[in-house]
RNA sequence: GGCAGGUUACCCAAGCGGCCAAAGGGAUCUGACUGUAAAUCAGACGGCUCAGCCUUCGGGGGUUCGAAUCCCUCACCUGCCA
């Protein structure tokens, strides 16, 4: 008999808050129940830390429940308010674009079938969109307090610092509404999200209570950060890490997740992974043990590139890891393998002729040559892995990696590949 | 509509006529130490044909030998008042 899916979500430190836990279990515990998360388009992907709510989702559809994936086609027109700064909207071309992709992503995620807990993928603006203004303060408006609203932490700190527009305000009668409508036309009784979202799944209880007289739970799991406290998924860079391939390509994903720190890989395994209890308890015991192996973070970014990019690119992500970051001779790998790895970096031409500087900045490893000299002053360059001092410095044709490549490196783990003649 | 305050590099934030490519912090990058980790220490951090030059301090226009700093104007933001 498998764990409760309650207790699974508690061991993996996925519940922040609900509102009732032990009448969610009685309701999950009678059968299927329908559940739901909304994803806004505020971006043309989906990023690393929306994985947190949509493997939710999944999570509740393995152990027996109907997910509906919600794409927020009408709420990303709003925007939902930050702690700092209004939002610029969108235009609406660019929202519908955004929300299009991001419903394709979010599929993936889920099952489809004839079954009672087959996904369903929706979008708001399918109920929002020929709403009429009327209707909408009169049945929905009138059940919200703008005293309880501007309670709101985000609000509150809004007010005290930049303010905040009537359309970012409006925002949480919108999700609201969505969760009623769900509840209306799916039976829908649980939502879930990022603990950022609590006041917005309370919100859609509330209206739910006072309109239809139903119950309805909300369950967050908590915001994702790694040991300093920062954002889960940011990348080095500082950007994002997207989901989608051409954004984030599935090596950099791959490498961002071998390189998560100690403090961290085993919080992130029980979060993002479907292994069990007893495997991430032995790479836990590997990671204490031996740690320089890293066995942990290779097993977690394989887990995770795999869920995201599929087995197929794992391997080659994989295969061109190790034929870079290997104790073997970058000269020695054969034709193939060099190959398949330069096709997994960031790769950039360069006429014959050129310095490291323009090797580097060929790459994309630097933004200028001055950040390119920099780097060479400070001994951070590298071309087929070895350090390479003068400003000046350019490669023999006999360099090229089988005729073709320069595998051209900035500081331990930036890697690209350059090929000469233009 | 009136009055007051604000708009500085990736972010926060100093500067208030020359010593300003612009303090400080954060983020980021590199080096040392390591394990493609963390912490720590050191350095870098607008661009370039780099001991010099060029373009920046919301937009435009002025004053001045000289402006991020003063004046005018436009735009946007915030607050108070109507």
């Amino acid at each position: 008999m498998s764990e409760h899916i309650l207790d699974e979500l508690s061991w993996r430190g996925l519940i922040a808050q609900s509102t009732d836990i032990d009448a969610l279990r009685r309701d999950l515990d009678q059968g299927p129940l329908t559940l739901y998360c909304g994803f806004d388009p505020t971006a043309p992907s989906l990023h690393a830390g929306n994985l947190v709510p949509l493997l939710m989702l999944k999570r509740f559809q393995r152990a027996g429940h109907r997910p509906i994936v919600l794409a927020g086609g009408a709420t990303g027109m709003i925007g939902d308010p930050r702690e700092t700064g209004e939002r610029t909207l969108n235009t609406l071309d660019v929202v519908a674009e955004w929300a299009g992709r991001i419903r394709g992503q979010l599929e993936r995620f889920v099952e489809f079938d004839e079954s009672p807990t087959g996904a369903v993928v929706e979008n708001n603006l399918n109920w929002t969109g020929q709403q009429n203004v009327l209707e909408f303060l009169r049945d929905v408006g009138k059940h919200f307090s703008v005293n309880v609203m501007l309670n709101r932490e985000t609000v509150k700190r809004r007010l005290e610092s930049d303010g905040m527009s009537y359309t970012e305000f409006s925002y949480l009668l919108l999700q609201s509404q969505d969760y009623l409508q769900l509840y209306r036309q799916y039976g829908c009784t649980l939502q879930v999200g990022g603990s950022d979202q609590w006041g917005n799944l309370v919100g859609g209880v509330d209206l739910i209570r006072r309109v239809e007289g139903g119950s309805a739970h909300a369950l967050t799991a908590p915001l994702v950060t790694d040991a300093e406290g920062r954002k889960f998924g940011k990348s080095t860079g500082g950007g994002n890490l997207w989901l989608d391939p051409e954004m984030t390509s599935p090596y950099a994903w791959y490498q961002y997740f071998v390189n998560v720190g100690d403090a961290d890989v085993i919080r992130y395994l029980r979060m993002f992974t479907f292994l069990t209890r007893e495997e991430i308890d032995a790479l836990a015991e590997d990671t204490e043990q031996r740690p320089h192996l890293r066995s942990a973070q290779k097993r977690l970014a394989q887990e995770f590139t795999d869920l995201v990019h599929g087995e197929d690119q794992t391997k080659q992500v994989i295969a061109a890891s190790q034929a870079l970051f290997g104790r073997g001779e970058l000269a020695e790998l054969d034709a193939k393998t060099l190959d398949a790895a330069m096709a997994e970096v960031p790769t950039g031409k360069a006429p014959d002729e050129s310095t490291i500087v323009d090797l580097l900045l060929a790459g994309g490893l630097v933004d200028s040559k001055g950040a390119a000299r920099r780097t060479v002053k400070e001994g951070g360059a590298y071309v087929n892995n070895v350090k390479i001092a003068d400003e000046e410095w350019k490669p023999a044709a006999s360099d090229a990696l089988h005729g073709r490549w320069l595998v051209v490196r900035k500081g331990k783990r930036n890697i690209a590949g350059v090929s000469l003649g233009d």
